[in-house]
DNA sequence: AATTCGATACCACATTCGGGCTATGGCGAC
DNA sequence: GTCGCCATAGCCCGAATGTGGTATCGAATT
């Protein structure tokens, strides 16, 4: 039963590198009655400190931030809080972090492209006990729920691959043979549906398996 | 002589796509005395018609906008308003959009990660009809000042390279031999300063040459 | 205990790529 | 009008890459 329409207002905790957007953010929830502001964090480490005293009914919070990043800050705070409610508010940076996001134990992924609408909706979701994903990135998520996903030797070769490595070099480096290395981009390109190296890491970056 | 403190506010438009950021921007500006918001787009054709009622004294853009982007607006714009004086206020994109958009006619460039502070100081620089560009942007562009920058042609193939596509399915498509294929290649991979295509497709789209 | 899966490794083969080098026609700059 | 740049194209060749198999070992799962 989510109210505080007559009650309480909804408790929020804004985590986001940058300072407009938390401005914005703010600005938003403050015109909201319902909704009050109790904190804000511009970096993980910060973000669990800050919960700890806080303990915000709502937290928003980015996946892109210097230091620990996003999914790591969830899941720290889920560890300790585990009836914490964090909606993720970011660009889209593909299905499968979205998915790490909401395996971390993120409720709600909200873009940033989002209208003040979605923001409150979203927030007054979650705050109900309610998950929401928007239909676009489910979408996604769906489309490639029965991709098999890559093993985390997969996923550290072709970020060596990414980083412009040739075959040879990546080996040295994980002092492994080439054949190895060649028989694990044979599995990559199976798994993302690609025929070549380039393919791989421009798909690999758009779904968010790798940073580029 | 920037002034407005005792005259005339600034008057300040803001074009961005993102509601939540425009909200932010505008929460700080007009908690800022001398400043004023004269209106708010959300995308280049708008932007443009906007500008044409309004003529305001600064105006903020982004450069990542569905359908017409930032820098053909800020072009649009100052090809009718040669005086017009436009920030470009978005995430790093690379040296070479930072310098489009310094080419099309942005007096200031400044990244969304920005204090409120840089974002007041840079609209009064620019206001009072200077340029600024943060350091850390200025000094890539410097870094890469040097570089031959590739051609129209070039970029085009690199472009198709990026879509993942092999020599001979670009030669194909764009009708000429894989030999001139592999010959721009070579000039591409000599001007990047890298030694394969994916290599060369990482740089790019670092660097804001191409859109991945 | 049996099976599956991930990581390792090797072989053989075809294809693609990248480097070096040359050349020509068009077009704009000086 | 000559110089340089761009787009075009060709040749050669070695290295890298991708593809088809097969196999072992250990950890996890059933």
């Amino acid at each position: 039963m989510p109210t505080s329409d007559a009650g309480r207002p909804i408790r929020i905790f804004v985590v986001d590198d940058h300072p407009m957007l938390r401005e914005g953010v703010i600005a938003v929830l403050e015109a909201e009655p319902g909704c009050e502001v109790a904190g804000q964090a511009s970096n993980g480490a910060e973000a669990v400190e800050a919960f700890r005293k806080l303990v915000p009914d709502v937290t928003l919070m980015d996946l892109q931030m210097p230091g620990m990043d996003g999914i790591e800050t969830i899941q720290t705070i889920r560890s300790e809080f585990p009836e914490a409610r964090i909606i993720v508010l970011t660009t889209y940076a593909g299905d499968v972090q979205a998915l790490r996001a909401l395996k971390a134990g993120a409720s709600g992924y909200l873009l940033k492209s989002a209208l003040r609408k979605d923001l409150i909706d979203t927030i007054r979701k979650v705050y109900g006990g309610r998950k929401h994903i928007p239909p676009e990135i489910a979408e996604q998520i769906a489309f490639h729920a029965a991709d098999e996903s890559l093993s985390g030797r997969e996923t550290g070769i072709l970020q060596l691959v990414a980083a412009g490595k040739a075959n040879k070099e990546i080996a040295r480096q994980l002092s492994i043979s080439e054949e190895t290395v060649k028989a694990h981009l044979k599995n990559i390109f199976a798994k993302l549906g690609v025929t070549d190296r380039t393919e791989a890491v421009i798909t690999a970056a758009r779904r968010g398996i790798i940073e580029i």
